[in-house]
Order: structure tokens, then C-alpha cells, then sequence
RNA sequence: GCCCCUAUAGUUCAAUGGAUAGAACAGGAGACUUCUAAGCUCUUGAUGUAGGUUCGAUUCCUACUGGGGGCACCA
């Protein structure tokens, strides 16, 4: 629709001997100013020195009654055109969400394209906290706009499994006493991490013995560590597996720091130019690119990070085949090492480095600060989960009594809402966690959106029982406001990927339930004796398809009762 | 010290250079014998400071102030 008018009023622009200029033609913000405006007179008049009305009042007259499904124009405020939709075509795309159910919203801006996602990437023998479900949902969401688009989509997650913090990790385990048969799980590894990475911090002979332990691990030259290793790196990686399906990810590939190590190693060595020696260690200069100096290899020789990203770039080509764009979520944190790394790879990789975009998203902060794995001063992802799925429950036996709710709806629903509170705002700003507001479920929410398609579940249930079925034949005159909210979805999820801002379709489902919300308390949907019942029953089931695609989207199940 | 990001109601977030800066929570008021009250209706309340560009600035530019991140062997 929007190509359409844009080319009528090019046309008009023609015709009135008007130049040729760019121009926006957007939903206006406010229903009561049509369905769709232009400022494009307002651009004209800066152009030809006129006034933006007058301009605006001749491009009217010229498409007034031209345009399919347009109905009425109007000139309004400094000189907007304000296009108003003819009725039929709010019917017709009603129809459409009925048709199109599951595929309702896709379009084909990636179609046929190969799209590579990586994101969450937890490091083994850490814990899985909430700055993780943090990264998870908005990766998660990522992916999914692009298989809105068409793509074929590859998640994949890379994972720490060597490196200091592992050596930390093993050396606390020592110091606890724990061997390699013994009792392991994921919180006891978080303690010996906390206690590991503490006294390499303030011990000099331990952090001696972790820079041992460290080389160890990557030369496997010590049987004991090897042993306590491998254990520990198995029960990490099956603890995670657990969170990954509680969150709804199913990753198609996993790449470990332990294969992109040495391929990191090889790489740097093999580019001596790229990544000449100084003061022992391999750097690349990136102050050339008016960047910063970056070691690569360390003076022991070991890769650093940069290292293996610049390995797993290649690593990802040679696992999942030749792909078209690929995507790396992370935390903001990584952002500046990432332009040198990108950099870098530019010189080694050219045609990788092209097709490689980073996805710098802001971190979770707490009222009480920074969170530290090393401190202990973590949310545990699962406790957070669980405790947000406890009140979850017990809303659901308070409000209804007859239903006998189970543990993993409850659990959905307290996913929706971290979801919802992670994905509501800029990904790429700071996120404020408030609990408080987590626990309400009330309002802007995750568990608004389900309950909202809940009800209309429950509406169709009543239909049925009516005797009332969808029908298009009995229309009202005046469309619902509603049906001037359903019909964007479409171009909002295309949107929200272009722009990387999933918020876009939270904000969008937001108004969407709302306005069914309103809707609904203020009409007899499921009622046999109203005429017009089969339309807004119709209209119920294409806001709950639109909303069901929509929380999709966001990686959001949509519940049939809660 | 240098570089990057950022600043909107009491709080958490919106607003492709446009129309009266929107929601939600918290605060105040209300409707309901009805298809789910996790709902609906009404209401109080905001663009960090100082300049600049523009017909028009929350949005772009400059400075300042506050917050976050980075600046050589962690990720």
C-alpha cells in the first residue's frame, strides 16, 4: 500500500510540474489522522518557496478518487496528506490473517538468503545468569525476525570452554577439594569460579598456579586437570542444554574456544604482517584504522579472544556452508573490540568481514549494581525464572479457582514476562531490571499479551457454543479501530528486523492487545442475535493470530487459557 | 587523559526532522447481574544545562554536566 500511494504521488508531482523530491509516507502516530500520511508537500513547498498547504490542497486534487482502497484525503496541521482506507480493504485483509494463519506477517526481504545467528554464548563453569537469558532472548528474537523474512536461519552458540576463567574455575574445584568423581554441579562450579577468580585477583602465588593451570588445559598435558576438566565441562554444558530448551532455542551448530584456539593461533602466525610481534605478544596495530592496539596471541603464546573470533568466523563458513549474512549478538561490552576484530578480519577474510554485522546490546543492570560472577553477585538465570513462575502460579489458582493450572504453563508465562521486559525497550541500551514490576504481570507486559489471546480463545469457545462462525457478509459501515491496528502488522515486522529493534513489535502488540481489550468491552462478540457477530468474531480471531505470530516472533508462547 | 554509547513523568519504556511528546506501574476517581477483572473508563505528572542549524528539533550539530563501556596480553 505504501509503494502504491508513493507512486500516485510521484505521478501527481509530474503532473503538476512539481520537482521530483524524497518524502515519508507513514502510519501517523494518532488514528484520527487517517491511516496512512505524507509530508510530502511540506517537502515540495522548502523546494519550490510556496506555501505547504497550497502545495498540499493541488497533490489532493489530483489523487482524489485515483487510488485503490483510498477513500478519502485530507489536508491537516502544516500541510500533511492524510489518507484514510476504504472499508473493503479492511475486510480484505482480515480475511488474509484468517487465510494465511502461521504465515500471517512473514514477508520476503531475506527470502532464499542463508542467515547465521549467533548469540548467548555462556562460558562453561560460570554461572547461567540473567545478563545470559538477557543475550538468549534478544539473539533468539533476531533469528526469528529473520525466518519472518524468509531466511534460512542457523543459531549458533559459542562457548568458552578454555581460557582463564576456566583455569579459575579448576583451580578453585582444587582448593574445595573436589575431584573429578565427585559431586558436580553447576552451583558448586560457580562457587569455585567466584573463589578461583577472587584469588587471582588478590594471591599472587594462586594466580601463578592459574596461569599454570591454564596452559594446561589448552596443552591437555596433565591428566588430573584433564579429568576434572572434562567433568566439569559436561556438567556445564547439560545444565545449560536445560535453561537453552526452557527459553525455546534449538541451536543448529555449537563452536567451542577450545577448536577456535588453535585455528586462532595458525591464523596469526600465518599473517605475521597483519599481526607483528611486540613485546612478546602477536597485536594487531589498530590505531592504522584509528582504532586500538589489540593482543592476539599472548606472550605464552596462548589465543585470546580476538583471536579465536577471528578463527570461528572461518570455522562457521566451514560447518554450516557458504552463507549470505552473518549476525553476532552480544553484550555492548564487546562492541570496541569488535570494530578492531572486524578490522582485522577485513585484512585476513575480506569476504567474511563484508557480510559479518555485530550486534552491540546493552547489558541488565541491577538497583544495587553491576553483577559479578566473581563476587557471587549474580541472578541466577533458573532461580530468577522459577521465582517469577511461583507468582505466576499463584495468580492463576486466585483468579481461577476451576482451573487446575500445571508448572510448565506457569513457567511460559514467567518467560513471557522477562521476555517482554527484555525486548520492550532499545536493545541497545542499558535494560533496568525491576523485579517488582516482573512480578506484577499487570499492564505492558508479556503475561498482557497472553492473557489477551487467552480470552479470545475463550471468546471463540463461547461461539462455538452460540452457534457463531467468522463471516464477512455483515460489515458495519464505520471499521472498528481495531482493523486500522491489525493490518500494519506485516510492515512492523518487517521494520523491526531492518532496523534491528525488536521493540518495535512489542510496542506494536502492545497497542494491538489493548485496543482488543477495548474492543472487547465495549462489544458482544460471541452474541447469535448480532448481526455483525460473525465480523468482530473474525476480527477476534485475526487479532489472536496477528498476536499469536507476533509474541512468535518474540520467542513468546502464546498459552490457550491461563 | 583519549575513544564509543547514553540522558524523556516519581519509576520502567515509546515517539523513520513534523500535528496536542505516547503507554504502563505507582498516586487519585469510576463502571460492571454480561464472552477470563492479568481487563475496561477518566485523571495528576516529563524532553539534563547552554548555544546552533531548520518553516518546524526529544530527534541533527557544538560545548558542558551526569551515567555506562572501552583504552596490551580476561571474555
Amino acid at each position: 500500500m505504501q509503494d502504491v500511494l508513493r507512486e500516485a504521488i510521484n505521478e501527481a508531482l509530474t503532473e503538476l510540474g512539481l520537482p521530483e523530491i524524497d518524502f515519508t509516507i507513514e502510519h501517523p502516530s494518532d488514528l484520527t489522522h487517517g491511516d496512512y500520511a505524507s509530508n510530502v508537500a511540506m517537502v515540495v513547498a522548502k523546494e519550490a518557496g510556496k506555501a505547504p498547504r497550497e502545495i498540499a490542497e493541488q497533490v489532493r486534487a489530483a489523487l482524489v478518487d485515483q487510488i485503490e482502497y483510498i477513500e478519502k484525503i485530507e489536508v491537516a496541521g502544516p500541510g500533511f496528506l492524510n489518507f484514510y482506507l476504504a472499508r473493503d480493504f479492511f475486510v480484505k485483509e482480515t480475511v488474509r490473517a484468517l487465510q494465511e494463519q502461521d504465515k500471517w506477517g512473514r514477508h520476503d526481504t531475506w527470502k532464499g538468503e542463508k542467515v547465521v545467528v549467533e548469540y548467548t554464548d555462556p562460558n562453561p563453569f560460570k554461572e547461567f545468569h540473567i545478563g545470559h537469558v538477557f543475550t538468549n532472548t534478544v539473539g533468539e528474537s533476531i533469528a526469528r525476525l529473520f525466518m519472518m523474512a524468509g531466511a534460512e536461519v542457523k543459531r549458533v552458540n559459542y562457548q568458552g570452554d578454555v581460557g582463564l576463567h576456566v583455569a579459575c574455575a579448576l583451580y578453585g574445584l582444587q582448593q574445595m577439594g573436589i575431584t573429578a568423581d565427585a559431586e558436580l554441579d553447576a552451583k558448586l562450579l560457580g562457587m569455585a569460579y567466584a573463589r578461583g577468580a577472587t584469588a587471582n585477583k588478590e594471591d599472587e602465588t594462586a594466580q601463578q598456579r592459574i596461569r599454570e593451570i591454564n596452559k594446561a588445559v589448552y596443552e591437555r598435558s596433565d591428566t588430573d586437570i584433564n579429568a576434572l576438566y572434562d567433568r566439569g565441562r559436561a556438567v556445564s554444558l547439560e545444565y545449560f542444554e536445560d535453561i537453552y530448551k526452557l527459553l525455546g532455542t534449538q541451536f543448529d551448530d555449537y563452536f567451542f574456544e577450545s577448536e577456535a584456539g588453535p585455528r586462532g593461533k595458525e591464523i596469526v602466525l600465518s599473517h605475521p604482517n597483519i599481526f607483528p610481534e611486540s613485546e612478546g605478544a602477536h597485536v594487531f596495530k589498530g590505531e592504522e584504522y584509528g582504532l586500538h592496539t589489540r593482543v592476539f596471541l599472548n606472550k605464552e603464546g596462548l589465543p585470546t579472544y580476538e583471536a579465536k573470533e577471528l578463527a570461528l568466523a572461518k570455522l562457521k563458513e566451514e560447518r554450516l556452508g557458504e552463507y549470505d549474512h552473518s549476525v553476532v549478538s552480544t553484550s555492548n561490552e564487546i562492541t570496541e573490540y569488535f570494530k578492531v576484530l572486524l578490522r582485522a578480519i577485513s585484512l585476513v577474510y575480506p569476504e567474511l568481514a563484508a557480510k559479518t554485522e555485530h550486534i552491540g546490546h546493552g547489558t541488565v543492570r541491577l538497583s544495587t549494581g553491576k553483577m559479578s560472577s566473581r563476587t557471587g553477585q549474580v541472578i541466577v538465570g533458573l532461580d530468577f525464572i522459577s521465582e517469577i513462575a511461583d507468582a505466576a502460579m499463584q495468580k492463576m489458582q486466585a483468579s481461577q479457582p476451576d482451573f487446575q493450572p500445571d508448572s510448565i504453563l506457569a513457567q511460559k508465562i514467567a518467560i513471557a514476562a522477562i521476555k517482554y521486559a527484555t525486548l520492550k525497550g532499545n536493545i541497545l541500551q542499558d535494560a533496568v531490571f525491576d523485579k517488582e514490576q516482573a512480578l506484577s504481570f499487570e499492564g505492558n507486559s508479556g503475561p498482557y499479551l497472553q492473557y489477551t489471546y487467552a480470552r479470545i480463545q475463550s471468546v471463540k469457545e463461547k461461539a462455538a457454543k452460540e452457534g457463531v462462525s467468522p463471516q464477512f457478509a455483515q460489515v458495519p459501515t464505520a471499521p472498528y479501530e481495531i482493523e486500522r491496528i491489525i493490518y500494519r502488522f506485516t510492515s512492523v515486522v518487517a521494520s523491526a528486523l531492518a532496523d534491528r529493534e525488536p521493540h518495535q513489535l512489542v510496542t506494536y502488540l502492545t497497542t494491538l492487545a489493548s485496543g482488543f481489550n477495548t474492543f472487547y468491552a465495549n462489544e458482544k462478540i460471541a452474541d447469535a442475535g448480532d448481526e455483525y457477530a460473525p465480523y468482530k468474531l473474525a476480527l477476534a480471531e485475526a487479532v489472536a493470530q496477528t498476536l499469536k505470530n507476533g509474541m512468535w516472533a518474540l520467542g513468546i508462547e502464546a498459552p490457550e487459557r491461563m
